[in-house]
DNA sequence: CAGATATTTAGGAACGTTCCCATTCTGTTA
DNA sequence: TAACAGAATGGGAACGTTCCTAAATATCTG
């Protein structure tokens, strides 16, 4: 493979006027023509670790997510690279789940100059020993997700509490007032803040708070159809409110198994708006988080800490967009 | 950020005896506790930068994906990384659809020396012009998807042919007669190859093949539920063979919304197995592609190449696997 | 056309590693 | 204790860039 300095023999110039040339200094005319042909002609590309090396810069950023095949995350990606393409840098991604590494075994990428920054796409809870490693590299790193205890390290979430509290609002104006909640996985700060948004809007609408109307589940389609079908019948409700849109479709698939009608017999919500939830049977009513908003905001806070050492802690959170379809009806 | 010189005037040595510390050779036992002790205390991380340069090696592989949220590459990556993790590499990740790049362009990676090899996993068609430039790369390169045309590129395929063809007589077995095929894109290979697996079904079977039971369509939902609904009544088929999950179900519904049933009146089949196919009602019978194994096998294949150096190409194809449900029904 | 100024260029240090080669240290044996 | 072998170490070139400084060349001005 040909360098820099095979360049400059063959266009009878130095390397520093080919270095010149690559980065869009002035060079005289015929020197520049003799350059981009022995280039051309020798099949010339700069070696990325010298490079890098010598300027401790890669104009790369890192994406880790718990599981890149998700197409949740697909919204936040196009984000991403939308505001990374603007600014120059390229992006790469990690995947913890198929790697079989945790999110934080990835910020060696930052100490060993592979990437500029690096973007924490998990969602996940962190304990205090992932906070510590993460604090020392603040200065590189942008946390999606809740992240309200680690006021120094910036952070972009969504107000899953407020999302939540709206659907129950919502049913509650179409005349429910025994409203289920089908919880999650209570690992996940987003899941913890939904329970929570879940009371937030009972109290908003004056319903009295039944804990025997919380259906412990995770955010399985299987988790769900269980949790539900171990309920039906046994506790009295007209709604369910689902933290996520798996799990409210297997409430939905038991409903319907159980011989009951959706919405004619008992409202369903979720939370996601995935991608099939327009087209199935009835149209799921559901919460679609601002992911695109979400990726964008997290690229600018993180070039703008890297490019501009913006020294300064954020804490964004951005509201997801009620979509109201067929799976819940007024009460009469 | 400490370097190696760093760490040798810590430790009172010479850098060349931390680099060999680093790199697993013998080192006097205090020596290697003097080391061990200013990394720990100094926070010391190797450039990978300067290793990359020095070495001319990443232990990095590339993989690049059209669309890195689709969940159909899960089992891939899963079986890409069971191999790299074997063999101390890591898996990056670059997505074709959200920076709005083509496969190629992450072809100077290789050349930049950020990564020692490329998984080509888009498994889209490639024209001549793109054939050229991967050819270059061929010692550092592997292809997923269809690669017959090219025969000094190592490339690993599954057998779409051959499944739809089982797909096909399997209906037969089941006393079908009149087996209609919901085509799908005509610019991707494996949708080629799924439309010449289902002549080649008919073949099989000895069923004279009718253009007609040919309802064109695409690979997603809406297509295959309109493109159905325009033929329902018009022609006569008592099953449909669909050449992807999604366009399977679009037909499901459209069948289903006209007040049929499915496996009563029509079967229906899918092919990719995606997530929701078992839970469906009904759950579909559909085509699993050996995604790990076409993972693992890519990766071992990359990892040859890099490492022995085997210059030898080989094309690989993979059967798929039917997976027998409850949405065909036997015609007595 | 000489001198002054502006533009363009060449040389070389630096970035942080690895690894070859020469040197020093350690321990054994006669 | 001298001689030697083997283990452990240190020095320095090399990898391919960037960028500073100084030199060379081109252009302008009176």
């Amino acid at each position: 493979m040909p360098n820099i300095k095979d360049i400059a023999k063959a266009a009878n110039t130095s390397k520093s006027t080919v270095s010149r040339y690559l980065n869009g200094y002035t060079v005289k005319p015929a020197t520049a023509k003799a350059i981009a042909k022995a280039i051309e002609e020798l099949g010339y590309h700069p070696n990325a670790n010298a490079k890098g090396l010598v300027l401790n810069k890669t104009n790369i950023i890192g994406i880790v997510l718990d599981n890149i095949t998700n197409n949740f995350y697909a919204g936040m990606l196009a984000g991403i690279e939308s505001i990374t393409r603007k600014f120059n840098y390229s992006c790469v991604y990690y995947s913890c789940l198929s790697s079989q590494k945790k999110e934080n075994e990835f910020l060696n990428l930052i100490y060993e100059g592979r990437v500029d920054g690096l973007i924490l796409g998990t969602f996940s809870v962190r304990n205090i020993e992932d906070v510590k490693e993460l604090r020392e590299l603040k200065d590189s790193v942008v946390i999606i997700g809740d992240n309200a205890d680690n006021k120094d390290i910036t952070s972009i979430d969504i107000d899953n509490e407020e999302g939540i509290a709206e659907m129950v609002c919502y049913l509650y104006s179409l005349g429910h007032r025994r409203i289920a909640y089908l919880s999650g996985p209570k690992d996940i700060n987003a899941a913890i803040a939904r329970e929570k948004g879940y009371i937030q809007g009972l109290m908003k609408c004056g319903i009295l708070y039944d804990p025997n109307l919380v259906i412990k589940s995770d955010w399985t389609f299987e988790g769900g159809y269980d949790a539900v079908k171990k309920v039906l019948g046994k506790i009295d409700f007209t709604a369910i409110v689902g933290s996520n849109d798996y799990s409210a479709y297997g409430a939905l698939r038991s409903i319907q198994d159980a011989g009951l009608n959706v919405p004619g017999d008992v409202s369903v919500t979720g939370f996601d708006d995935i991608d099939i939830a327009a087209f199935s049977q009835p149209p799921m009513t559901t919460i679609r988080q601002p992911f695109f908003d979400v990726g964008r905001r997290a690229a600018m806070e993180l070039l703008d800490k890297i490019d501009n050492k913006a020294q300064c802690y954020s804490r964004i959170i951005l509201k997801p967009t009620m979509i109201e379809r067929e799976s819940c009806r007024a009460i009469i």
